[in-house]
DNA sequence: TAGATTGTTAATCGATTAACAATC
DNA sequence: TAGATTGTTAATCGATTAACAATC
């Protein structure tokens, strides 16, 4: 099997954002090879599996003796995942959560332009860090005009079901919603949870077991 | 094998904050019985998927031709997923992010105590939604003296590393991670990274492949 | 009762781990 | 060369799906 042409799996796939997050801190220590050995050790996981990740995204395969090359590897990661192809996105609610993502500059990096927000509330809307904050009316408009692609979605919870269905109706396919409820959407739409209550619960469950 | 008693498998319990979310919404209607077919076809899973699901952590079973009793089944999920037992937590790092999740009241469901802030930046120190943010000098003392047993990193990606450690010097185990950085950390430590840009390009990448 | 719905056992599927050959 | 490291094949493990019996 050659490298980087096999089907790859959910589970690997998911695992890639991880590496690369750990191949760029190495790249900015000035490494220019890394193990699969020492991957496994830092991020906690199996030297085989690594391995097997890595052959599966890869364009060309590690040395013997060497390792990976960190700059072709983030390369290949990159790719895989699609961050040079970009996407507009919007935020929907312009509470504390919602201007703080809007003044976030990292998307960038990842094929994403945030280009707008929005909300239904006159007093919040203006600028935040150099992006618009829009009236929630012009949400259809803008998202045609720009294509936009995914919406994040920080109203509070009791008008997070509305705002999912403006968002619906004005084309756009994805959600990530910060809001703790669950979402009705037509099928064919994609919905993310992403519930920082849920998180932290899961990460105290994790270290009370070591009591 | 008896209801409730058996190991509940990984896969089985990352869901299950997503079957409390969905229950929860039900119960808000007013809805007081719920089938498994019904839940799956909401939650985009399968029927029997939900059966074995439920039929772990519930206390009792469903009841043939009504369902699951939706208040039975929302208790018997807290109370696996433990957010009964409390927990404190503090957030490092009091700029945008960091004050809006300070002022998020959503944790209080969860078994979380959001107790304070802390900041490098004297000019960030004081009180934001009725909760103090404190000088990062006084973390370890704070952290030791209720107890803490989670961080939420909301600090710059430069400043990541330098106060991950004084996280874990403060005898904290578990940290949440919003800075796009892997974390070098003493093993027992438990990190999560909830890199906000990685779930809006994977949710970007699902909704592209429907063209 | 009849029918909807549950719970369980067996079969399939997918992912990880173990063992080993290939390579620089 | 010798040794570290890779890639692959086979074996194990875990999770999902399918089929069916049990129950109200």
């Amino acid at each position: 099997m050659k490298h980087g042409e096999a089907a790859v799996s959910k589970a690997t796939e998911s695992r890639m954002p991880a590496y690369l997050r750990y191949l760029k801190g190495e790249a900015g220590k000035g490494v220019e090879y890394v193990s699969s050995a020492a991957i496994a050790k830092d991020m906690g996981l199996s030297a085989v599996g690594v391995r097997k990740d890595l052959a599966l995204v890869s364009s060309r395969p590690g040395k013997p003796r060497f390792g990976f090359e960190i700059k072709l590897l983030i390369e290949d990661i990159e790719k895989f995942l699609g961050y040079h192809r970009w996407a507009n996105a919007v935020i929907v609610g312009a509470g504390g959560l919602g201007r703080a993502i809007l003044a976030y500059e990292g998307f960038e990096n990842y094929g994403i332009h945030v280009i707008a927000a929005f909300d239904a509330s006159p007093a919040k809307v203006g600028a935040v860090g150099g992006k618009p904050v829009y009236p929630m009316e012009q949400l259809k408009e803008i998202a045609r005009r720009f294509s936009v692609r995914v919406a994040i979605l920080t109203v509070p919870r009791s008008a997070a079901q509305e705002a999912c269905d403006e968002i619906v109706a004005a084309g756009i396919g994805a959600i990530l919603n910060f809001a703790p409820v669950h979402l009705h959407v037509p099928e064919g739409i994609a919905v993310r949870y992403e519930d920082l209550a849920v998180s932290l619960a899961a990460l105290c469950g994790e270290g009370a077991e070591d009591q």
